[in-house]
DNA sequence: AATGCTTTTCAATATATTTTAACCGATATT
DNA sequence: AATATCGGTTAAAATATATTGAAAAGCATT
């Protein structure tokens, strides 16, 4: 199993090798970035980044904006770095689903104990390399999917909306959930959007198409 | 739908009436505790208390007893009030469980934003995945409904309708009730509608239908 | 700018569900 | 026992939702 990889942001390179001493020493995979461009860099280049450890104060672009980027695109859990933890911050935060604050200076102990709590809390959610059911293998390091062992060209959006069925197997899906997952969590556009994709999927997936169950009234569940 | 019950323990009556007024503004119910045994008490009888705000700094039994008292039997979320944030403590805490930390003095807007952050997170997991009556199980997941274990075909009206019932089992439900609760508050329709309805449910529920009761001049009612 | 591809929107059609209305039988009241 | 009220049943009408194909819009590449 890989190594858990954090992604530590800080403009201050002492304060990064600080953190990632700590964590190094707990053997996880630390990733450093100096700005708030870089950290999204990184983020976009590797996917597999577990958490987000975000210095507030840095100059150009600040926390709170690589936070609402992060968030435009991920729910990757953030733990912010604060000087003094002040009112009016923290609120922000919160809006922007900021998972934890540790205030400078910080003990090692602390850093690790959240670090530690927060991996717990959503630890599971981790994509497996490679997913099958009913006959139909997606496997993501190759970004290929298959029906019986025949290989099946999917688009980017096709894609995405069958992993994640395949993620909810049993589950009944609706339209709003699968949008708010699949798209954007801002996207407002039309639901039948999902219908197209739906049975475009439905229609290369020839026969296991079926698999791909409309619940009347309420969305589509995935389930073998 | 009832109010969301958050459980106040602090000794001190100024202290908790500065929690609870800020709370109640915000359209929580508070129910108040003033050491641990008596927080013991009340959260073994009311199973539905959402959260637990406590004060670390106590007279006999201490916040931190009253959480790992709580912990035994239930993953309820707890937020601990702190005079000052020790290293110690909240190392402890997060080994404990402890969901957030607010430290002496807050602001409102501190409090309400962390309580409504870990009612965000946790809710939903609250509602119950399964129902099981008289051999009849409800999915809600999986959106699902089983009689003796054989899968039964529902419409959007019909499943939203035995939910309706389940959830109110042994209690009489008049058509008023069922038509506000399942069918929109401002539907005004014809009531023979509810028995349309029920007449269907109760074939496709098939011996099991007769669970569903005509109470004369009434309604109807669920019992097993 | 033109091309080819993906994604989104739109509108017509098909399908499923819900409601209504009419009728009949059951129950309570007098 | 008569009568008025209420509940059950049924099928047809009305409504809501899903599917489909095609067209438009967006995007990246050339």
């Amino acid at each position: 199993m890989d190594k858990i990889k954090i992604l530590v942001v800080d403009d201050e390179a002492r304060m990064r090798k600080l953190v990632k001493d700590f964590l190094v020493k707990k053997d996880y995979e630390v990733i450093e970035a100096e700005n708030g461009a870089q950290a999204m860099d990184y983020f976009y280049n590797d996917k597999e980044i577990a958490l987000v450890i975000l210095d507030v104060m840095m100059p150009q672009m600040d926390g709170w904006q690589v936070c609402k980027e992060i968030r435009a695109s991920s729910k990757v859990p953030i733990i912010m770095l604060t000087a003094r933890g002040e009112e009016r911050d923290e609120l922000l935060g919160f809006q922007l689903g900021v998972d934890e604050y540790i205030s400078k200076p910080f003990s090692p102990k602390i850093l690790v104990a959240r670090v530690e709590a927060i991996l717990r809390r959503t630890i599971g959610d981790e994509k497996q390399e490679k997913m099958e059911a009913g006959g139909i293998v997606i496997d993501h390091a190759a970004h290929i999917v298959s029906v019986d062992g025949e290989p099946v060209e999917l688009s980017y959006k096709e894609y995405e909306l069958l992993t994640y069925f395949m993620e909810n197997q049993g589950i009944a899906l609706s339209r709003e959930k699968i949008l708010n997952h699949v798209w954007n969590y801002d996207y407002f556009g039309d639901a039948r959007t999902i219908d197209t994709h739906v049975k475009k999927l439905r229609s290369k997936l020839k026969e296991k198409g079926e698999l791909i169950r409309t619940i009347w009234g309420l969305g589509y569940k995935f389930e073998v």
